[in-house]
DNA sequence: GCTGCGCGTCAAGGGAACGTCAGGAAGTTC
DNA sequence: GAACTTCCTGACGTTCCCTTGACGCGCAGC
């Protein structure tokens, strides 16, 4: 929720927390920056208006690196600000004053959709072990394997993306963050437990896959 | 394109084809249903003031089948209905009037957003061989084809430029860098791997095409 | 015919990337 | 504060890939 406005702030706190969801706020641009890579928001909802960097700079920002739904709150009923707002990546545009219950109609038709796309089969199956991607638990022949948080997160990377190849760049990033990049040692020794723990043969790898140069790919 | 007003969806069939979209109109609900499971469409405008049944109950037709964007028109304005309409299934609420800009920006949103789901599938097939952009994946008679990474750069620019000549110094700066674009010797020995991988016969290359002295062609 | 040029093919060496093991630091739990 | 977990780091052996050179072929120009 990013609004240079406190009040405004506040009343979408009450109303969205009363509904059950977890509110991040901030009150400008760069800030919203910083929570949103922070904090992994579900939904960002921006207004337009901030005290320090232009809207659909914002916009651009989160782009960058999340698909995120971005619902604009506005008071500029130009339509040249809507266009471009939207072209920028938004994926709603709402013209202050707004009727609570609209806002909260185009929340859960924004959330609707995006959960759409995550929700895709939430247990990725192999041969040898199941990934339960809701429950954020990996069951072998019945019984449960006991992950550490990083194996997880490089798990449930891989397992989002089952047999696509990702970058060791985007696994660094997106596990340990933007300034490990460059530290493959990491995934070389975390590859090797998960593999430990979950492959028949380890040194033989059929479901979490190297490929030399490039990254790692997870089998089913 | 649902509506039962005829200027209306003369407009925007204008509009919409002059910008390459192509069209398919209903003037009532039941009709709507029939022609987008006939035509399976890409995103749906539809007004919720038609003759026959309630704007709603087209929603959640819809919905029963496929997760197309819906964008609603109406020149309603109380809020009850955006939300019951939001919460039926629809992607977004326009108000009319409305500008032309401001739906064709809330069109391209929409499309965009869908784009994201079904963009997962950038396979190009050859008579022999499958390369998928984005898994990084090259299929040959079914079975998996493993590429370094040099052999992937390369053929991932040839196969995005499939059909197209692609000169030996672009194919050089784009995987080696700016400073290798004299190393013509390279692309001889990585085509003649991708050759030997790849072709059914490498010495008669079908679809990784020599242009002497020019650069290379990947031929579909 | 001979020579130079561009292209294709093959193989080998060196270096980069990878897998593995183990130990220590930091934090948690009881 | 002891036992435990988790993460990070270093060392070493192995695997894989890029580079490079040598050679053959076809073609055009001298």
């Amino acid at each position: 929720m990013v609004d240079d406005e406190p009040q405004i702030v506040r009343t979408l706190r009450i109303n969205l927390s009363a509904r059950g969801y977890s509110v991040l706020t901030a009150h400008d641009g760069t800030t919203a920056l910083e929570v949103a890579a922070e904090g992994k928001p579900d939904v960002v909802v921006l207004d337009l208006g901030l005290p320090d960097v232009d809207g659909t700079a914002v916009i651009t920002g989160l782009r960058g690196w999340t698909t995120v739904p971005i619902i604009v709150l506005s008071a500029r009923v130009d339509s040249a600000d809507k266009v471009q707002a939207l072209d920028a990546g938004a994926d709603d545009y709402v013209t202050k004053p707004f009727g609570m219950d609209e806002l909260l109609a185009r929340l859960r038709a924004a959330v609707r959709r995006s959960a759409v796309v995550e929700g895709e089969d939430a247990v990725v199956e192999t041969a040898s072990f199941t990934v339960d991607l809701a429950a954020k638990k990996v069951r072998r022949d019945g019984a449960e394997v006991h992950l550490t948080p990083t194996e997880w997160g490089l798990l449930e990377i891989l397992a989002r993306n089952r047999g696509r190849l990702v970058a060791q760049k985007q696994l660094l990033q997106d596990v340990w963050g933007p300034a490990y990049e460059k530290e493959t040692h990491y995934l070389r020794v975390y590859l090797a437990q998960l593999r430990r723990k979950l492959e028949p043969e380890p040194a033989h790898p059929r479901h979490l896959v190297t490929e030399p140069g490039m990254g790692y790919r997870f089998e089913p």
